[in-house]
Parts: C-alpha cells; sequence; structure tokens
DNA sequence: CGGGCCCTTGACGTTAGTCAAAGAGCGTGG
DNA sequence: CCACGCTCTTTGACTAACGTCAAGGGCCCG
C-alpha cells in the first residue's frame, strides 16, 4: 500500500497540495486492477468516484448516437480524471476503458467533496486540474481543425520525443487504432498518412518511429497546408 | 449601473451564487463597450481579469502556427469567459474578440482571486462553471470528429429551436463566415453544406433558416454517414 | 496448425478545401 | 437618387484529404 501511496502523491491533481491534507483522502480508497478492454465507467453515469491511474493505459471516449467511437483523451500514469465530474455531482461526460491492464484507485466523490469542502487547496487544485483538462482540449480541438492527418501525426510524434534531441526513436505507446481513434482518423487512413512523413525523415518500424530530425518535422508540422502542395524548392 | 448588475448577475457563473457575495465583486468592475472586431485579449497573455458579456457577441479563437483561425466558442450575454485562467494565474488558452457591438463587464483577477479565497461557494461556482466549458468542448470535439458538415449545421440549427416544436423558422445569430469557422468549415463548403440539407426540409433564407419538421433534420444529423449514401427507401 | 487480431495495401467514392468569379446587400458620397 | 465600392455569400471547376470496402500478410496464442 504503501507503493500505491507514494504513485498517487505524484499524480497531477495531488502533487503540489501539502501532503498530510492528501494522504488521508488517498488512503480512503480503494486499488482495482482491471484487464485490457474492461469498462471503468460509462458515459451519463451519476460521477460517482474519482480515479486515479496507478499503473497502465485508460481512453476516455464518446459513443455518438450512430454507434462510432470518438476517443477525447489517453491517459497513463499519475493522470486523474473523474475529478471534476465528481466534485460538481454531475454525471460522466465521457465513458473510460482500459486499453491495456491497469491499475486504478478508486476514490469515493463523497470523500473528495469532503476534502474539498474542508480545504481552498484542495478545491483550486480540483480547478487547476479542470483548467488544464480545459486547456488540453483546445489544443486538441485546434489542432483536429486546422491541421491534416499527417501533420497530426507529426505533432503527435514530437510530443513523444525527448526535448533536446535532433534525431531519435520513439516507441508508440498503444496501439494504432487507438492512436488513429486518438488523431481522428481510421486505421487504414492512419497507415498511409504514417508513410507520408517518409519524405520528412520519419520511418515507422512495427511499434516504433524513427525520427532523422525533429526539426524537419516540426517545420512540416507546422507549415500552411496551403503552400504544401507548390514547394518547388528545386 | 443598476441595469448592469442586474444583468451581470444572471450570468452561468453567478446566477447560483448568494447575491450579496456577488454585488461587491461586480460592483468593483468596469463597463465597455467595444466595437465589432475590436480584439478583447489574446492568447497567451497573463489573465488579467474576467469578463462577463452584458450584451452583444464574441468569439474565442486561437491562431494555429500556420496562420489560420480555429474558433473556439462563440458566446452571448450572460456568458463569462477567462473566469478560469484569472483564478489559476494562467495565460489565456485562447483570444478574443467581438463579433458585433459589445457590452462588456471586466473584472479584475485579483478581485476574483479574493473572493475565491474568502468563499468556499464561490470556488464551486467557478469549478462548475469550468466543468460545462469542459462538457460543451467534449461534445463539439466528439461532433468534429464523428459528423459530416451538413450534420453539424443540423445539431447547430436544432440548437437553435425552440424545444416543443416540429416545424419552425429560426434566425442565425451571427454571420455565416463565423458560423463556418464555429463549425470546422469553411464558407463555401458551409454554404455547399445548407444545400445539402434541402431534401431533409430545410430552406436558408438570407439569415433566416425554415425547418419543416425538426424530427426529420434530427434523424439526418443523427444518421451514420455510412448507411445515408444507400437509403433506398423505395 | 488454425483462428483472431492488428496492420497494411489497393481501388474507389465522398467530403471538404482552393481558386476564381460573379451576384446581392448596404452605406457613402457625388 | 444613383453610382460606387465594400463585404458577405454563392457557384463552378478542380484537387486534396479522408473514409469505405475488400483482400492479404504477419503475429500471437490456444
Amino acid at each position: 500500500m504503501k507503493h500505491t501511496t507514494e504513485t498517487a502523491l505524484k499524480a497531477d491533481l495531488f502533487r503540489e497540495l501539502p501532503r498530510d491534507c492528501v494522504v488521508s483522502l488517498i488512503e480512503k480508497g480503494s486499488v482495482k486492477t482491471i484487464g485490457r478492454g474492461a469498462s471503468i465507467h460509462l458515459q451519463g453515469e451519476p460521477a460517482h468516484s474519482l480515479y486515479v491511474i496507478l499503473d497502465g493505459w485508460v481512453k476516455l471516449y464518446r459513443i455518438s448516437p450512430c454507434g462510432s467511437e470518438v476517443v477525447i483523451s489517453v491517459l497513463n500514469r499519475a493522470k486523474t480524471f473523474g475529478e471534476a465530474a465528481a466534485v460538481s455531482g454531475e454525471r460522466f461526460p465521457t465513458s473510460a476503458e482500459a486499453v491495456t491492464e491497469t491499475n486504478l484507485l478508486q476514490i469515493d466523490a463523497q470523500d473528495l467533496c469532503h476534502a474539498v469542502e474542508g480545504s481552498a487547496v484542495m478545491c483550486r487544485a480540483v480547478l487547476s486540474a479542470a483548467l488544464h483538462r480545459n486547456h488540453a482540449l483546445v489544443k486538441h480541438l485546434a489542432q483536429i481543425k486546422s491541421h491534416t492527418g499527417a501533420q497530426r501525426i507529426a505533432h503527435f510524434l514530437l510530443g513523444l520525443c525527448p526535448s533536446d534531441t535532433e534525431a531519435c526513436t520513439v516507441v508508440l505507446p498503444y496501439d494504432k487504432v487507438l492512436i488513429a481513434g486518438w488523431l481522428g482518423l481510421k486505421p487504414e487512413s492512419l497507415s498511409r498518412a504514417f508513410r507520408k512523413l517518409t519524405p520528412h525523415g520519419v520511418k515507422i518500424v512495427k511499434d516504433r518511429a524513427v525520427i532523422e530530425s525533429v526539426e524537419r518535422l516540426l517545420d512540416f508540422a507546422e507549415e500552411d497546408p496551403t503552400t504544401s502542395w507548390s514547394p518547388k524548392y528545386a
């Protein structure tokens, strides 16, 4: 249990809070191990809990009226989800599902509510988490609206690169079906879009991406789609 | 000034709060009238203020690295923006611009911070506003990812309809360039997509949309794009 | 060895963006 | 009052981006 607490303390939601104010909350939670593909909660359900990911990957998604799945967010270790809905007594805006075998810490909404009521810093922490989520959504939305599939992949890969390298090889963190969903593409389109990156110095080998030049990739990622078809740098 | 206060009290952010706790905050704010097309704040600026729209329309948008504008949100009377960034001492995640002549109440971030520190309900209110914004973003993102342009327009129009009618005429709330931006389309595509709604009982006349049957439009809006091209209801 | 599942590829259709042009409203100034 | 210029909107022709359907290869696991 010690280990659980240590991991949970590093969660984005908790890391800036005084330790003692958080530990009691964490220790009220229960740890769950769930298998790949298992559902954690459903969109529209009352938000009975907040979750902290101790290990593994979780996707948040919505099912549209016509039945297709839309990936809203993909989270891993030390990320939390459900906290905003939990404190407000609302319903989950998305469904959540494990995409790998996953260890979760589940904390009761009421416990969180009490903690928030008892402590202004805790309230601020939840607020700050919501703001960051918001910001991430806004950025993602902007990407989807203004970049082509290949450019979105480029951004995705750049996000996986260590910041100070010029050439690097990154491991794709989850399977390509999920990457496609996250980037708003079908798997077939993803596969083709990967190949459009070849002339920009990216090779995909199984679950690895070999990037020749981060700078070159960034140029491509932020290039105006309008200008791309007439490069004539000859 | 009485009138300003009354309008501001109806803002989504304030309406559930005890009146006296809000009035002093509102009265610290200053009213501004700004013209169509004028900038209110820029993305990346420190969030010095929270704004309440007293009258008019405001768009929140981002400029992508390649220079294109992405509309994130379009707001009108009694909506607030900037509050989440203001209380967290962050930077604005978007730029804001008036799309009509607009009256704004501008409230200093520090005043808001003090109010939040002094009152748990106020903190909850900000949190709740952030959550709703979040939810709206998630829904919008899901729409963009899973519906065609014409279907997004259909949803947009349905959102303008009074809830209990079968046939109705709605006025488009702002110009078509902005509607296009909001729905993730170019004006030309919007114009063409409008025409695709004709067989589903929608006519666009100037700035009005005449809807023959709300139910029929809803069917179209939520139909699986896959099945749409072979309806053969003959 | 066989059955899934993931991933890729090809052929084709749909959707939306680009470029160019022209029509419709509207305020201004002659 | 009308001509003019302006912006918003529509249209046409073409292209790029993406989805769909179908097929096949690689891989893991029973």
